[in-house]
DNA sequence: ATTATAATTGTAATGATAACAACTTTGTTA
DNA sequence: TAACAAAGTTGTTATCATTACAATTATAAT
């Protein structure tokens, strides 16, 4: 998987895996690597939605789920009440801001991570989400003062 | 926080906090030192339902929720539609077994994790979530083959 | 062109969590 | 110890995200 990969990559990423190129799913997939910002289900369908007025809702749910299936899109559950989709990209880590939400990528090397204690596990998937204030909400802090 | 906090300390700390050690409130606290399995609100609430059928589930909410603010408790988000809590450990790793659901520990150094892009960051909470197969579940795979 | 397969849609069901008001317990003051 | 205030608990109801499902529509294959 490249590191970040373009409408045209993944749509040919696509047909080589003989799914199919609906109107809808490329439509969300185009979605996703326009908008690089975690974005929850309930956004992509708002916006897709104002292009294309008899999308459903359920349409967003299962193609998310073909392209998670499909490896392009991972899942971010930094909290449990908002799920997020993110274009799947090399190995990084994800900062929720506590004070205004944002989501921040941040390089890591996950290699690092490797722990004796899993010596004999096979390791599918790895994710390190951090908590925390972002330097923006952390300079207002300091301006209201 | 202690490594492995027992019921006491916690029972200390949360008088130190001025926090109420109600009937309930002690006894979700003593189910979480005994069960260091990660449970989730529906295993807490059914097992001590057992000892306290009076025991309502709002009141497990609102007991965790406590515990959360208080610091004693953690939040474990692998999956978005499984909310977990941990009495709060010192810095450790989650692996979950995609086969038998079974969550483990590991060690980790989270200084390990520090990222340059997060200089100017102020960071209060560092997650590190892995998913794939533990030993068992590898083993039996091959038994059955 | 026809048929089979797959995708989409809208509605209804599910299930976890939160809001709320009534009730109970606890702690405090006299 | 009695009376009061504050806090905690309870059960019900509401909310919201997600899934299930059946009907319809689009796509692919022969």
């Amino acid at each position: 998987m490249l590191l970040k990969p373009s409408f045209e990559d993944l749509k040919k990423e696509l047909k080589n895996r003989n799914i199919n190129l609906s109107y809808q799913r490329l439509s969300v997939l185009e979605y996703l690597t326009q908008n690089r910002c975690h974005p929850t289900v309930d956004q992509i369908f708002t916006d897709i939605h104002k292009e294309i007025p008899t999308l459903s809702k359920t349409t967003v749910y299962n193609t998310l789920r073909v392209l998670i299936e499909a490896g392009l899109v991972r899942v971010i559950t930094i909290e449990d009440n908002e799920t997020r989709y993110d274009i799947e990209v090399k190995d990084h880590g994800h900062f929720k801001c506590e004070s205004c939400g944002t989501i921040y990528d941040f390089c890591i090397n996950m290699d690092m991570l490797n722990s004796g204690d899993l010596n004999n596990f096979k390791i599918n998937d790895k994710n390190v989400y951090f908590k925390g204030v972002c330097p923006r909400c952390l300079s207002n802090k300091n301006e209201n003062k």
